[in-house]
DNA sequence: CACCATCTACGAAGATTTTCGTTGATCGTA
DNA sequence: TACGATCAACGAAAATCTTCGTAGATGGTG
């Protein structure tokens, strides 16, 4: 049997994953400071929403303290690299050139991002596993 | 007064418009076909989707024949980006290098991909408006 | 014209997501 | 120890999304 097939996180749910990924371990005041510099949003609402991720296993909750730490359950890259794939193939159709030239220009890509990107592409040259 | 904020497509309806992007103008029964091959799902639902569609402006309906003709009323490119720039804010917290990072990851861009990145990175050195 | 297939309209049920008010527990401090 | 601040738990309302059954209109065919 499979240990868990993880849901994918929603709207909400993301942004919440993007400031763990970003500050590390937090606790819900910690969170909810963070989005409301964004988004005007209630305590109750982001405390609510790390309870419903830690439910679905899409955060690790350390209660040992009053005040509990929430920590991101996914790493981040591969997260990422599945949102990414998914709109690849339910917005484009699966076409890969579309997708990055799209890409490209949504991040407005410097040229030095480019030099990155190089050396990205050759260091995945090999194949990979996934 | 703004002409018209039109919504998000969700996941379905961008499944809907990813079939009027490649087939152009379509009728219910053909957006069911091209959608039934990679998924079970009834006619009727289609057509409420794009009926829903219609009503937030997300796609375009001609009603001069009794077969109503669907077609998205949104640009492909500019659809794309802006799913994309969401994404970027959103899940990668606005890092562009990340999200770039991200992005050639999930499309496992070739080489000769990267040249006609390259390309379009040389056109966009001017800004743009958007 | 009668019948069958096809189409749109309507409405509604069910699921999921998002938001937040309220309550009771705990902490620090005066 | 009493008080004010902070916190987690709970439940539930509101919004949104998804799906589809049913009904009525229309078109083509024999």
């Amino acid at each position: 049997m499979p240990p868990k097939p993880i849901p994918h996180p929603t709207d909400s749910e993301l942004e919440i994953l993007a400031v763990l990924w970003e500050r590390g371990p937090s606790t819900v005041r910690d969170v909810f400071d963070s989005i409301s510099r964004q988004k005007r949003t209630g305590y109750t609402t982001i405390l609510k929403l790390l309870q419903i991720m830690a439910g679905k296993g899409l955060v690790k909750r350390d209660e040992r303290q009053r005040t509990h730490v929430y920590r991101a359950a996914l790493a981040e890259e591969q997260t990422h690299r599945r949102l990414l794939r998914d709109l690849l193939d339910r917005a484009f159709g699966g076409s890969r050139e579309k997708f990055m030239l799209s890409a490209l220009d949504a991040s407005r890509a410097t040229p030095s991002e480019l030099d990155a990107m190089r050396e990205l592409i050759a260091r995945q040259s090999k194949p990979r596993e996934d």
